[in-house]
DNA sequence: ATGAAAGCGCTAACAG
DNA sequence: CTGTTAGCGCTTTCAT
């Protein structure tokens, strides 16, 4: 029914090994065997089985991407990164959510279900103390790590320090002394970008001679509606911030909606930035520290077909992308 | 040195064919063997080979989603619906793009990266002329659409007439009677969200007796910043629309943004509606019309799943699922 | 209820 | 450069 490689092996005249090796393109191949193998092949629509192959071989031809959400900007915009690069190094591409940790549904453990199945493993977000990516890690597998960096481990992150510094430092440098900071998850939580921007913004606060003050901090929770609550919670302050940093471009949505819900105007009354780069912030003319996210995935995905390829187990490094501030209309000198 | 089913026949002391029943829950295995089984792998972390697994059986376990584009809102919603279902059903999920139509590499075949890895295939939005669906379609693999209906094969999809229409009533309720349209593609393409929501809003206009002027209808392309043209264009009439409605919510988005940099308020000076139940919709308080976008996703998956697993080859209706129109401060009575 | 044995379709030495 | 020959690790009759 199916044909298999023998069918095509008869058809040219030549064994199987012959045809695998022609189809391959392996050398020690006479280019006139190879061309009538492949020219057979076509014409019988002879389809290599996978299965077999990753059977004999011990390859399997695909990597599985490990992300804690499939959905949102952020994560399918590094998921499309990833995709590309894979589709091009023709590699399958296996999605495995850890399911949000936003959800109540416990998270299944993951390594098993990639076990036998991929050749590489690329992970997204996942910080170093998840459990899930311990046992990732404890499979073995040529893996690349994106948006945090372990000694050891390729992959690919941003300067999250940095970023939330030179946020900030825009905000300072614009005059506000009173800048609130809306934070990710709460402290003492597993994730490294809330922790890592929260040194950046008391680093640039504190060279700029500026008390952090505890009233003006909240938990946006990276999310629109936590990022709308933080907001409305700085705003009931008796001495309400001149400016905001928010630590990712949904809060900052968020924030902006409950400035305006107060009849403040982003950029006028009052003044915040984000991070991200998100697609909505030129159109809510937000202010942004904007990081390279397609290219994340994109390099975090060849940067493991490279491992692949070469077999190269060295310790790679983890490569940092720059970011780049995007001046907007949300930010400006203080009021008055 | 990695362990297969004959070390743990062994240590269990039963036949391979058995360890494979009593780890795969087939009936025909004693109570007290399939426990005694199930141990000694567990102990011995026995992890089944998908690969062998696959070769012998014919079954891949997994399903390829084929999609136009990964990264944004719609396509990534969908797909988490998807990645949910799949993963409870305990099937892999195998993510193929093929690839923006708006990007300018040519779409690479994508039914040869399918053929023998999979065993069905859900699409997201291929329209049914779409070359890359045909082919799909001719692998005979058992399928399920996501926003289209092709008679004969599973699928889930919106009734895009009806919601084009209970977008644009709402605005004649509402006492608009120069009504403008935000399309999509150019008239002629292949998709069918368009060309449908075109229809719906002609029945409503048609209905209620008003004129559909050409020259109240600009092309947004589905994007923002596509959007934001259609509208600026709009706005260039002498005699302006009082109402917009835009066949998607980033449409609409863009829209809303040309109306205030042209220092018009939606909802006043203009009103505008979309489609779609975008996330940002509720920020930018925008009446739209919405699907349950990642119901479509899980539905079209469990739907493939009953495919599976009932081996019903028989000729399965594609499901319509409703849509809901919430309103916002973003359509109200014309301005006088 | 369990075992024996024959593959599934390919790859990878090893010869030649 | 090409063919032979073992498997890869599991599933699945067919017996028992």
């Amino acid at each position: 029914m199916t044909i298999t490689i023998r069918d095509v092996a008869e058809a040219a005249g030549v064994s199987t090994a012959t045809v695998s090796r022609a189809l391959r393109g392996l050398p020690n191949v006479d280019a006139d065997t190879r061309a009538r193998v492949k020219q057979v092949a076509l014409s019988m629509d002879y389809v290599i089985s996978p299965s077999a192959s990753r059977l004999a071989s011990g390859r399997t031809g695909s990597i599985g991407v490990v992300t804690p959400q499939v959905a949102g900007w952020y994560f399918s915009t590094v998921l499309s990164g990833i995709e590309g690069a894979l589709q091009q190094g023709d590699m399958d591409l296996l999605l495995m959510s850890v399911g949000d940790e936003a959800s109540s549904a416990p998270r299944e453990p993951v390594a098993p279900r990639l076990n036998r199945r991929v050749d590489g493993v690329i992970t997204i977000a996942l910080v170093p103390e998840d459990v899930q990516l311990q046992s990732v890690l404890s499979l073995g597998l040529p893996t690349s790590l994106i948006g945090v960096s372990i000694a050891g481990v390729a992959g690919v992150h941003i300067d999250d320090v940095a970023a939330a510094r030179t946020a900030t430092q825009h905000l300072i440098n614009l005059g506000h002394r009173r800048i609130a900071v809306i934070t990710g998850a709460p402290p003492g939580t597993l994730y490294t970008a809330p922790h890592a921007r929260y040194h950046g913004f008391i680093e640039a606060m504190g060279q700029a001679g500026l008390a952090v003050d505890p009233t003006l901090q909240a938990r946006g929770y990276f999310t629109i509606a936590g990022g709308e609550r933080a907001m409305a919670e700085l705003l009931t302050q008796s001495d309400p911030p001149t400016a905001v940093f928010a630590m990712s471009d949904e809060m900052a949505f968020g924030a902006m909606r409950a400035l305006r819900s107060h009849g403040l105007q982003p950029g006028r009354e009052i003044s915040i930035a984000g991070i991200d780069g998100h697609d909505m912030a030129e159109l809510l003319d937000l202010t942004t520290v904007a990081q390279p996210v397609r290219d994340l995935g994109r390099i975090a995905a060849e940067s493991l077909l490279d491992q692949l390829r070469s077999g190269d187990r060295s310790v790679l490094p983890s490569v940092q992308v720059p970011t780049e501030i995007i001046l907007r209309g949300s930010t400006a000198p203080p009021a008055h």
